[in-house]
DNA sequence: TCTTAAATAAGAATAATTATCAATTAGGAA
DNA sequence: TTCCTAATTGATAATTATTCTTATTTAAGA
């Protein structure tokens, strides 16, 4: 496992983070899961294969990835925080009908938005970034949405 | 009271829920409170007014006020949930090193992305809204963040 | 290999929110 | 106006998500 993992490993070390087996799963899931997955589903998808690891250490560990730029965090209006892979600029869509937060990449909104504030004067403010929240509902929840 | 607060008893009438004290006084509150309060701010400005409102009665009813199209929810980062008496279009600016949410009002930047989606075919989604979170810190806590 | 600060597991503690339920009340019907 | 009923409320228990504590283990550099 240890060669298979080392891409894994060089970012949990060049992050500045000891690297170890729980970080090493942990990153791995989150990486492959692809939608913004709780604490709790983490620790569900990793318990089987590795039921030494703690839930106290997903809390500890994600939380850890999120101070040391691994991951973002995404909060949503139902309690649990979320956890998202992607650091490069995009927004999101949020069904509140099947709690699925939906990544929205568009370089041309992007581009817009970053314009936009380019000519603005924010005074008093140290902006870290600029997301764009869609929020629905999803008409029918066994397809997907899309955007085009 | 009752005749001051003719205003507020009306909206709640209008949205279809009872018309109660303790209502009142909530729906009152948030108004003039301004800096999207979580339940326990809103409990602890009425509490000495109206020591017998209680925590519970303040969640059900601001959550009962979001249902019914009075408030709208708003997350961050940091556990609570937080009112906006605010409805019309309109985003949010939150500073991290002091919790403050602040609102952002632009009609160039609303006309903007609701013409970017206008051309977008989205499907499968009834969106309900489209919110921009600016997320920064604060340089001077003690000055005003103006974005002009 | 040794050392030490950092990380972990287990479980207790806390914070935010929701649920329960008996008593009260708003608002429409009579 | 009075009555009726379902909705609302207060008090408090329960739940959920998260953080804290502490003894033990471990990564990574000397």
């Amino acid at each position: 496992m240890s060669l298979s993992y080392s891409h894994i490993k060089d970012k949990i070390s060049e992050s500045g983070l000891k690297v170890t087996h729980q970080r090493i799963v942990i990153l791995n899931t989150v990486l492959q899961m692809d939608n913004h997955p709780t604490v709790e589903h983490i620790y569900e998808s990793i318990k089987d294969a590795n039921p030494s690891i703690s839930l106290g250490t997903v809390y500890k560990t994600v939380e850890a990835f999120v101070n040391n730029g691994l991951l973002s965090k995404v909060s949503t209006n139902e309690g649990q925080m979320r956890y998202d892979p992607k650091l490069d600029n995009h927004g999101h869509i949020y069904c509140s009908n099947t709690s699925e937060i939906i990544d929205y990449f568009d370089d041309e909104l992007n581009d817009m938005i970053l314009s936009f504030f380019k000519n603005k004067r924010v005074s008093n403010l140290k902006i870290k970034n600029i997301t764009l929240q869609i929020n629905g509902d999803k008409i029918d929840p066994e397809k997907d949405v899309l955007i085009k």
